[in-house]
DNA sequence: CTGAAAGCGCTTACAG
DNA sequence: CTGAAAGCGCTTACAG
């Protein structure tokens, strides 16, 4: 269909060189108000759209699009949960690269807030089309939001929601449905007469805390129509390294009720096993995030129950994509979305 | 990286022409072995990689890539599972249409099986390069893909797995996983002194049974291993439009025990709800299969509890973009795919 | 403000 | 068996 209709023919219609059209449909300077006007008419009435894959043909080699990513990377351990949104990029440009797209890597650590910095000031020289970061330090985030603006550079926001006045784009899930998810998914199991712990594992480092309360909350908010008390659904925060505290919480609440749902509201759901050695465990049903290793060996061994996961490959893939569609169609839909909450357990894991 | 490799840089290396290099690239005849050889080695060693944008630049035209799409669709109805699967093969030829790929829509009835046989001789008629398809009329598939296999069409199938002796490529769930999933999430809520009942509803036209049977094994295999009598798991087979042995049945189950747990094996779970009507809802717990209106309305509703879903949308998307990816790069791993199974309760819909 | 021409990387007749 | 040239649809200096 309309397999005839390409910048030649609009030039036909419009009696004009195709590199008027051009100009036209970029929106570049140097075409008289009258003429553009009638290349616009012809346009719209044939449909065209621009071969996207001929334009950047010819643009892969001087306009190539170029993506800063700048995320935490702590350590290089084997195991990191970055990988997976850095895996999802490098799937998308590896898709796109023909079309003249390319990636850099930057890191930071959580811990150590100038490095981020210092990222964003390499960002800033190099001059990047676009950049794939996570909103973890307000005000610095904030801060490049407003130069990124100047600079027309998009910036995509993944992993964690956060509000910002400068424009910008966010790839991410919705915290109070998961904690809702969480709590259907416990209540199933444990019932109205059970009784219910969150647990909120601090890392030592920073974690953008935000998330976390609205997990909870959400999670809280599911019991709010049901027959729960609200004095049955428990609360713990602990470090990872000292976890006596939710030991004892959970022996305590072990005594008020048959069945317990303990929501991890992080990644650390693997740490519960460990405390839950010596209790007898068929009293107990657990959910946390993410599919890291030690969660999912702990899933598969029936030591945790359910595992909500952000799909942060498909994060950091749609990223890549929904930014060369921006760059290149001006259709930013891809940037808008909203993850759908995946729930796994051993038998679809 | 490697900006400076293309195919004149890989003839320039060989002493020869791009003309010979491409020849060379697409394993057409032409060529001596001693420059075909020394071209595959400069290609080899420089990791050289041919610009797919660039070479269906040329093709778009003389050589566009044509699937046909040969789908059950009954009537217009606007909630028509198809559509999913229909829309996904949409999107991805819409992404790829500049690199010149089309689709044609053929639809056959399931209760016609001559309709299929219509079609495929229509396929086969105007020579697509490729075909989507569902794997129903067992008999007709396999001569089918004899046919495919002597043009090189590719056949992808969808929905169901089937085996077949000629080669072709398959999107599918794993059944008896997901049978495993359902049984999991049923335990949890009704436990091991619960009873269980697996309904068959059959349509009144063809359906691949096959399917059904394996998500029924597979739900029965998770219970191998737990705590729960094999003679706590019944089984009941209805057509839609008469389930008064569903009811006899479920009436019967629950006088056996406090709790009962409803698998549903195909779509209609959403029949369900209207038998329990007399009965007290909160001793059944109900899963069932694919997101449909019916059956997404009742488990907003929470009259059911658990949806498990194919994907079809997804199915569509990927069987259309691994078509084009196998038929320019030989790539067919996306082709060889199995679907995850996604699970749904309210909050995550 | 506009057009004609060269070029992006690859493919294809055509000529030898 | 091989090469030179034209062309896919768009973009870009360059000339006017």
């Amino acid at each position: 269909m309309n397999k005839e209709i390409g910048i030649k023919e609009i030039a036909e219609l419009a009696g004009v060189s195709i590199g008027t059209v051009d100009r036209v449909i970029h929106g570049r300077p140097g075409v008289s108000e009258k003429t553009a006007a009638l290349i616009h008419t012809v346009i719209k009435k044939t449909g065209y759209k621009k071969n996207n894959a001929a334009s950047r043909l010819k643009l892969a080699r001087s306009k190539t699009i170029r993506i800063a990513v700048i995320l935490p990377f702590e350590s290089k351990v084997q195991d990191n949960y970055w990988n997976l949104p850095f895996s999802g990029i490098h799937r998308a440009v590896e898709e796109l690269k023909d079309y003249g797209i390319t990636y850099t890597l930057l890191t930071f650590k959580m811990s150590e807030e100038k490095t981020f910095l210092e990222q964003t000031r390499f960002l800033f020289e190099n001059n990047y089309d676009a950049l794939i970061t996570v909103p973890y330090f307000y005000s610095h985030c904030q801060e490049l939001l407003k130069k990124a603006a100047e600079r027309k550079m998009k910036v995509v926001f993944i992993d964690t929601f956060q509000e910002f006045g400068e424009p910008h784009y966010a790839i991410h899930q919705d915290s109070l449905k998961s904690g809702a998810v969480a709590a259907r998914l416990l209540n199933g199991v444990v019932g109205d007469q059970g009784n219910y712990l969150v647990v909120n594992i601090m890392n030592n480092v920073y974690t953008p805390q935000n998330n976390l309360e609205k997990r909870e909350a959400g999670f809280r908010s599911f019991f709010d129509t049901r027959a729960v008390a609200n004095s049955n659904i428990h609360n713990v925060a602990s470090t990872a390294k000292n976890l006596i505290k939710v030991r004892h919480k959970l022996i305590q609440i072990l005594e008020m009720s048959e069945k317990v749902g303990i929501f991890v509201t992080n990644s650390r759901a693997y740490l519960l096993p460990e405390i839950l050695k010596e209790i007898d465990t068929n009293r107990v049903t657990i959910i946390g995030y993410d599919l890291n290793e030690k969660n999912k060996t702990l899933l598969e061994e029936e030591k945790i129950h359910f595992l909500l996961n952000q799909q942060p490959e498909w994060q950091g893939y749609n990223a890549a994509k929904g930014i060369f569609k921006v760059l290149t169609e001006g259709d930013s839909s891809a940037l808008e979305l909203e993850i759908p909450i995946e729930i796994f357990v051993k038998e679809n894991l």
